[in-house]
DNA sequence: ATCCCGCTACTGCAAGTTGCAGTAGAGCAT
DNA sequence: ATGCTCTACTGCAACTTGCAGTAGCGGGAT
């Protein structure tokens, strides 16, 4: 059992679903917390029933094959145990992020382009969660009774994106300062900055 | 080459490492932008050599062997032409919010225990790295000339983990205010919140 | 003098994960 | 009749991780 395969059991826990429906649930609701692609989240379920903790039932009302699969009583006995384990380290890659600290080896306008596509990125999904937020108001929450768990952790991605948005302008504003992206090494500004963090001041607001 | 390997590839660009050194660097310096496993940046190099992007010595002074990577003059040619591609979006993998998420299966004291040890997490990382500005205010950057680089990508870092941070404190205060985990639904803090973040407001400042 | 511990310096392997291609039925528009 | 999109998956190669194992070397403890 995998965190994946925790994350799938606590999906089927809240109702049984089909293999399809559980997948893109679980992309939607999950992909800020814990990403899963596609494929696994299609092979989880049948390790979830292997190890007893689903059950499978094959539909086959409209000529194809779905997998309804429910959770067991073993499946919720799990899941409580689950919430008690110690929980991983969060882990945060930014390819963009690493195009800045190599930035060197290529133009200004190569950085500018990377930190565009990041902030395209971060946009896209900020302005989908506040889009969000906006359903839940008109009582569109799936699952009602979850809507103070689902807002609450809605709260840390708006905050996430806002300050990564706000990085961005800032980072911006400093790449304008420098004449190429090679071999400036600790420039006035730098210093500035470098003073501000060693004594953990933010250096976008204040 | 993945993206991975063109990490590795820009480190080799900055000098020669051995596999040891190379690894452990990387992990080091890139941990935040694109954490890999110490498995992996042992296996990089090995692809290098083999695409022509690297070569190898074997140094057999001290009776057991150690391999000293070079980058070709492809591989330089292969780095320059890696800044002008797409950049992957980002991706955050954060375990206790999945908790979070799900924190209906457990006791508030589960929930809180999951949140503190991200905090922890975080503290420990944003205290590395803070310590890291001092060091390099004392001169201590081993690429001195790529200090502009190292500091604007620690920015980055300062404002994420003080986002989070106080993220945290935000979040344990609500968690305060609720009697149980369970079914408490669209509260009239909550729905405050909603609303808050429909309208895309900061819900921990303002 | 010897033994164990920790650091250097890796390799092998099983298991987890991803992206892509492929399969196939259903409904709708052209 | 054909093609397009959506549903509903599976197979496979390649990427990645964690853990175990190997082996030399230096230093302190017994």
């Amino acid at each position: 059992m995998t965190t994946s395969s925790y994350a799938v059991l606590a999906l089927l826990d809240l109702k049984p679903w089909t293999g399809y429906e559980l997948t893109h649930q679980a992309q939607r609701s999950l992909r800020y917390a814990w990403p899963k692609s596609e494929r696994l989240l299609y092979s989880e379920p049948k390790k979830l029933v292997a190890l007893g903790f689903a059950t499978v039932e094959q539909d086959t009302t409209a000529g194809r094959t779905r997998n309804m699969y429910t959770i067991t009583k073993a499946g919720r006995e799990a899941l409580r145990e689950w919430t008690s384990t110690r929980t991983q380290a969060p882990r945060f890659e930014v390819e963009a992020l690493l195009r800045l600290l190599f930035a060197d080896h290529g133009s200004k306008d190569d950085l500018l382009g990377a930190l565009e596509e990041l902030e395209a990125d971060i946009g896209e999904h900020h302005e989908a969660i506040v889009e969000l937020m906006g359903s839940y108001l008109d009582g569109g929450h799936p699952f009602p009774q979850r809507t103070h768990l689902s807002v609450l952790f809605a709260t840390f991605q708006i905050e996430l994106f806002k300050t990564i948005e706000a990085w961005l302008d800032f980072a911006r504003a400093e790449i304008d300062e420098w004449p190429t992206t090679e071999d400036l090494g600790m420039t006035a500004r730098t210093e500035a900055l470098t003073r501000k963090l060693a004594n953990d001041e933010s250096t976008l607001h204040g």
